[in-house]
DNA sequence: ATTAGCACTCTATCCCACCGAGTGCCAACA
DNA sequence: TGTTGGCACTCGGTGGGATAGAGTGCTAAT
């Protein structure tokens, strides 16, 4: 992309100017504006390359113009500069994310909560990949004949547990015998590299009859496939209609559509996690429009930044809003509301 | 309401016909779609009385008339038949509920995310209130120093859990202890009957040095509390878009944002089961309009059923609608899918 | 008690004219 | 070659005015 100097910032003004008045903007208003050293002539010639190159595009023929996704991503990627938050809003959110609470899946809740609550946007936060992560302790305790509750402590502090079934005649002591040697041989495995041959070779020692033990053992294998399953948290979706960018109700419909299955957020998420391999930047995920592949979003933008449980075991958070958001704003909003997880989340390691 | 035959019929047909079509009903369209052997002035004098009596309403002076909450409410009381659903419609839900789920919770937000496809509304479902049951097993695990988890089940066949911070020194053997102990006093109890003191004086026999014990039936009881603790799932939000009476969003956006704070709408579903008390009728909540208390809702009509997962522990089921619904229809299908849930939860008991 | 007839009311819709912001282009200028 | 002033043109948005249509209330007759 060469774009000498005033272009650059004839972009960065139309991006600036749009996003904060909702409204096409022309040469005349932008000169207004700025102190741009030329004239509104000047200015129309250099946002006619601009609309050349695919970075502005107009409504119709006789509007101002607006940013095009590529613009936007020019803007993002070369032009905006991002400042830390001021002490004010960083207290806030200091203040907002609680850390009294006894368990990580609500110190995530909360922190997505916040960033709703300060962005005004759609925030969402992924459960932390667990896989990395290992097994610490392993509980089987019986509930009543017929139904058991297995017990994971993991070594990212989670815990996590699932009533599963279990062939009635099973005494108290065949269970605990069988939740003792799976804990004994599996007690420091990544959950990623536990498959349900090294469990059922885990058990082999007791003695408890061939077709019960078997059942367990896959009871046991299902909890801990279970426990590293993914879960998504969304907050904040009905700020969508307060934004202007989706009065048409149309749009709005699409996209609260879309994001009522979370599962497929949860995917997308997912798949932008595994994009990033080549990742140049700095744990931020940024995808503009048309970017994003899910129904309804065309006119948004989607940003994450990733946290850490451990160094091992992460998680994204993030942000839906639209295209037309203060960019650089909402990026120091996700980080330091990231940071500030990061930071509560050591209590629990 | 002292209403003859044929006013009670023409109430009958203005919501039948404002229901289906949207549209304010005149006297002459009444005529034209109902078999009523006047002419459309005697209508008009009806509609006029029953106008004086409240139960309809014209948005302007020349418009057709529309049901009042007062003449939904009639309607509802005393009007409308109720009818079973048809055998596709009864399979349609019996097989959206799964049954294979493992746990009371997942089978409840299944059955409420069935009702909102159904019924194409928001729903929502409160989970068991589970005060009247009691403690069949209470277990303490040691997580790590100064950790521990609580592990209750419930005679509902319902297992409950909580993280909670014990002292550093205590040992694996004094959580034992005090453990057995409390599960040894308070098995049988029903959970409002659980107090501090109970709890306190249940974990007395151990050997376990005054504070640290102090500490951690503290928390024990903590965790019983928490473990009735009432969960509200929502589902379907999105769906209140795809009404044609929530298109103005202004109202699309207040109904959203009050269904946000979940808390409050549990608070009130709760308010509504305890004023309850001198129910006459089946089980059924119906709230229209106005009479409800939460804002914007005004324009909305709210429906519950109570399912029970035993006799004394029961929770609610409905939908949250526009005023402007098949009441029956409607009614039929959460009664239906509470009969299913019903059913569903012997298996957990 | 019911009905036909009539004057009246009010909304929704369409049409049209006009305003204004903005553009593209051209010719002139530094 | 880059910059500027000028100008004709475009197009969406706004507001007024006319019209159609559905519905009402009232009155007088049955």
């Amino acid at each position: 992309m060469q774009l000498d100097n005033r272009k650059k910032e004839v972009l960065h003004a139309i991006v600036d100017d749009y996003v904060s008045t909702n409204e096409p903007v022309g040469s005349k208003s932008l000169i207004e504006r700025h102190n741009f050293q030329v004239s509104s002539a000047t200015l129309r010639n250099d946002m006619a390359e601009l609309e050349h190159l695919g970075l502005i595009e107009k409504p119709h023929t006789s509007a101002g113009r607006i940013p095009s996704d590529k613009g936007y991503r020019e803007y993002v990627n070369s032009l905006m500069t991002i400042e830390e938050l001021s002490p004010r809003e960083q207290l806030e959110i200091e203040k907002r994310i609680d850390s009294s609470v006894d368990e990580v899946t609500d110190l995530i809740k909360n922190a997505t909560h916040t960033l709703s609550e300060t962005t005004g946007f759609v925030s969402l936060a992924m459960s932390p990949r667990l896989k990395k992560s290992f097994l610490k302790q392993l509980k089987i305790l019986m509930i009543e004949p017929g139904k058991a509750l297995v017990v994971m402590v993991l070594s990212a502090g989670v815990v996590k547990d699932k009533v599963v079934r279990i062939p009635n005649f099973l005494s108290d002591e065949q269970i605990m015998k069988i939740s003792g040697a799976i804990e004994k041989n599996l007690t420091g495995k990544p959950l990623d590299e536990i498959t349900l041959v090294t469990v059922e070779t885990a058990g082999k020692g007791t003695e408890v009859p061939e077709p019960l033990l078997k059942q367990v053992l896959y009871e046991a294998y299902a909890a801990i496939k279970q426990a590293d399953e993914l879960n998504i948290y969304l907050d904040g979706e009905h700020r969508i209609l307060e934004l202007p960018d989706f009065s048409s109700l149309g749009r709005a419909r699409d996209l609260l559509g879309t994001l009522s299955d979370s599962g497929m957020v949860a995917g997308y998420v997912n798949e932008m996690e595994n994009a990033r391999e080549h990742g140049t930047d700095d744990s931020f995920m940024i995808r503009i429009g048309q970017e994003i592949t899910l129904e309804g979003l065309d006119d948004c933008s989607f940003i994450t930044a990733t946290y850490n449980l451990t160094d091992s075991v992460s998680g994204n958070i993030g942000v839906i809003g639209p295209k037309r958001m203060l960019y650089s704003k909402v990026i120091s909003q996700i980080d330091f509301v990231k940071k500030k997880l990061n930071k509560e989340m050591q209590r629990f390691t």
